[in-house]
RNA sequence: GCGGCUAUGGCGAAGUGGUUAACGCACCGGAUUGUGGCUCCGGCAUUCGUGGGUUCGAUUCCCACUAGUCGCCCCA
């Protein structure tokens, strides 16, 4: 075997794609409600895109993206998330100049260049809404009401929502001095890694897993204390709401998003996966600067991400059954020449009906054809040989009692069609 | 980007410094000639991730690379 998938990627194979299938049927019947239009985007966009919409402090930017230059020495990127594309989009056709507020879903694959593990891979999917327009704490509400009505309905059990708010930019950097100043006194005694966060990310000290490091951050201030009388009413409201709903959700003060962008909501969607460090799911919140910041009007915007591969690797977790369907509904044996190009004629009038039909291909004996409709899960196999011909009839065999009849040949579709309850 | 573990047929998995690399599943064929799921029989890796080294000789020892996996960072 000399070729391999690249890294970090993966084929998704004929019998897994049904999950996908079923997921992405229930993304679009969940949008459709919710009145959700589907937006679809390059997978690729210009680079300083990216640098601008997702901040050129993050990881993502610093350290995971997918950069080229193509032929005409651009430098594109492969898209890492979904929402700057979107925002792009928005902004280029002037949609702002639309009703508002201006509801947005994507569903795609997205790009990052990472240590793979289990939930983490180089290529991944994610599904994701944008509303632009509204300022309203409720719309925060319905798009985390959203992801949790997709987990419903896969059957996915025990999604916790985390809440905080990251107030404003100015706030935020003064909330950040604030831990700065809280924790160097104690900086000989931090962890490692805590103390190289200590500049960059002083948040990100909060959840260290280091004892001593716990200890000191402990008792750090928490941002909810900085938050101004207008971001703490806005929080307010979204806890009201998600009461009203009786959406359950945690008080995280120690959330903060991987990405510059948000403002005043941020939240994620958490499931224990066993065997996977990777328990989030998905994330998002409110981000009023974006669409200012990649040229457009300024436009409130609020938003998440979800990550499908996680959430299939959680579903089977607590043993879901995601249904699918390829029921092969008949399968035609037959025995000799002339019942085989009879055949060819039979298997197109079963198809032509809606019925899912299967014949042998391979030259195989009857034994073999039998084994063959068997593996297949054919649920009935017509038979048709010499002697039925002749007699203008054929035998109509049930795989799942072993009862068989014999019908006559010009019957058979609508027989079948009874029997299949097609 | 850093650290640990792993790498044998389509899948799972045993094994040894040296004549023919177990076994299970799957697959193919057969068990008096036109009927599946059970049973029985037969077939199915000139080869043990790739490259190099040690050795008379390596799939088994060493190194590098690649990939997988787990942990850290970070995230979906």
């Amino acid at each position: 075997m000399s070729y391999r998938v690249p890294r970090g990627t993966f084929d998704i194979l004929p019998e897994e794609v049904n999950i996908w299938h079923y997921i992405e049927r229930q993304v679009q019947e969940i949008c459709r409600r919710y009145r959700y239009r589907e937006v679809r985007t390059p997978l690729f966009e210009h680079t300083e895109l990216f640098v601008r919409g997702v901040g050129d402090t993050t990881d993502i930017v610093e350290k995971e993206m997918y950069t080229f230059n193509d032929r005409g020495d651009r430098s594109l990127t492969l898209r890492p998330e979904g929402t700057a594309g979107v925002v792009r989009s928005f902004v280029e056709h002037k949609m702002y100049g639309q009703s508002l507020p201006s509801k947005l879903y994507y569903f795609g694959p997205m790009f990052r260049y990472e240590r793979p593990q289990a939930g983490r891979n180089r290529q991944f999917h994610q599904f994701g809404i944008e509303v632009f327009g509204s300022h309203d704490p409720a719309i925060d509400v319905e798009v985390i009401a959203v992801g949790m009505d997709l987990f419903k309905s896969l059957g996915l059990k025990e999604v916790e929502v985390e809440i905080n708010s990251v107030a404003t930019p100015e706030i935020r950097q003064n909330y950040f001095e604030k831990l700065i100043e809280y924790f160097t006194p104690y900086q000989e005694e931090l962890a490692k890694d805590a103390r190289e966060r200590l500049h960059r990310n002083p948040m990100r000290i909060l959840d260290s897993k280091d004892p001593r490091t716990k200890e000191i951050a402990a008792d750090a201030p928490s941002i909810l204390d900085f938050l101004d009388e207008e971001c703490l009413s806005y929080f307010n409201q979204v806890k009201r709401y998600l009461d009203l709903l009786e959406i359950p959700y945690r008080v995280n003060d120690r959330l903060v998003r991987g990405l510059d962008y948000y403002t005043h909501t941020a939240f994620e969607f958490v499931v224990d996966i066993p065997g996977a460090q990777a328990s989030t799911i998905g994330g998002g919140g409110r981000y009023n600067g974006l669409v200012q910041e990649i040229g457009g009007p300024e436009m409130p915007g609020v938003g998440f991400g979800l990550g499908i591969e996680r959430i299939i690797l959680a579903c089977k977790a607590q043993g879901v059954e995601l249904p699918i369907h390829d029921q092969l509904d008949c399968f035609i044996v037959t025995i000799g020449e002339e019942a085989k190009l009879h055949s060819i004629q039979l298997l197109h009038d079963l198809r032509q009906a809606g019925l899912a039909c299967e014949r042998d291909y391979l030259d195989r004996k009857v034994k073999g054809q039998m084994k063959a409709a068997d593996r297949e899960n054919a649920r009935f196999v017509v038979i048709l040989g010499e002697e039925e011909l002749e007699r203008k009839e054929i035998n109509v065999k049930s795989l799942e009692t072993g009862e068989q009849e014999q019908i006559p040949l010009d019957t058979v579709v609508d027989y079948l069609m009874k029997k299949t309850l097609k």
